[in-house]
DNA sequence: TTTGTTATGTTATTTTATAACGTTGCAAAG
DNA sequence: CTTTGCAACGTTATAAAATAACATAACAAA
């Protein structure tokens, strides 16, 4: 949150009540969120609660890297990270919901950069999401 | 499409009509479709089309991995490889949306694969998904 | 011929996301 | 000042994606 700030002040970035309310939520939890229940929360708390209002507010968070979208998921995350996050990847627990980010090290996982160089295609951006059993689950379903 | 009426023949598996349309209609397509997309080209071949019926031929095609989806597309594809198809990865290209199928190598992007070891994650699946400019469109927009 | 299984047909609803349009607040240019 | 521009907001409506639930059909095995 501290660093959010931070970077905001820094970059001139509005971190306005909702979207500083947006974040807070996707702190507390540390589970992905789906739009309609940080809805929810916002509604708790007095703020408007239209959907537009959560997807501006995620719009602005994931844009400036503050938060992620886990597609696998349609769902939302603070960055562990804020400052300096690069090249998210994502550790999904199927059991509990937990979701760890870690940082891929290069550009593609071996075998996709080189197929993405050999045909020619320019890679801007990855989607990588790992689903499996996070330490405290592994056993159990 | 041989290859995979020979994987149904093989593992008695059926490969009913809608089944076989909405393979078909993945394959001309050379871009990933949306369920509803899929639903209308379906219509127009006089099959049902009510949400239900795409949704169920997409289910049995990506369980056998005739098929795949795009998570971060809410989309579907045709598999490149229906005989032998692992770890599929995907090159998205945000011109003119053609996806290119390769394999990942190893089980995760270096850094991912080593985070999860050393929380002791478990990844079962991956689900990478690349997106930029194939060779035809680098260059535009 | 009954039973179980797999696939289908259909209605309705849920969940996720965006279009569109008017308003507000505020800062910089005139 | 005041007006012009812009970014954010509020609201209504709708689109797009996915699934729940339940009835039917087709067919093979007991």
């Amino acid at each position: 949150m501290a660093a959010t700030e931070a970077t905001c002040a820094a970059q001139g970035l509005q971190l306005t009540a909702t979207r500083r309310r947006v974040l807070e939520i996707l702190l507390e939890e540390h589970r992905p969120c789906g739009a309609y229940g940080i809805l929810e929360r916002l509604r708790e708390f007095g703020h408007p609660s239209q959907p537009p209002v959560a997807y501006r507010a995620l719009e602005f968070l994931t844009t400036h890297g503050f938060a992620h979208k886990i597609a696998s998921l349609n769902a939302y995350v603070a960055c562990a990270n804020p400052a300096g996050c690069e090249r998210p990847a994502f550790l999904i627990c199927t059991n509990c919901e937990k979701v760890a980010e870690t940082a891929a090290v290069t550009s593609a996982a071996p075998g996709v950069a080189d197929a993405a160089r050999s045909i020619g295609f320019a890679i801007k951006q990855e989607v990588v999401e790992a689903q499996g059993q996070c330490s405290s689950c592994v056993g159990n379903t």
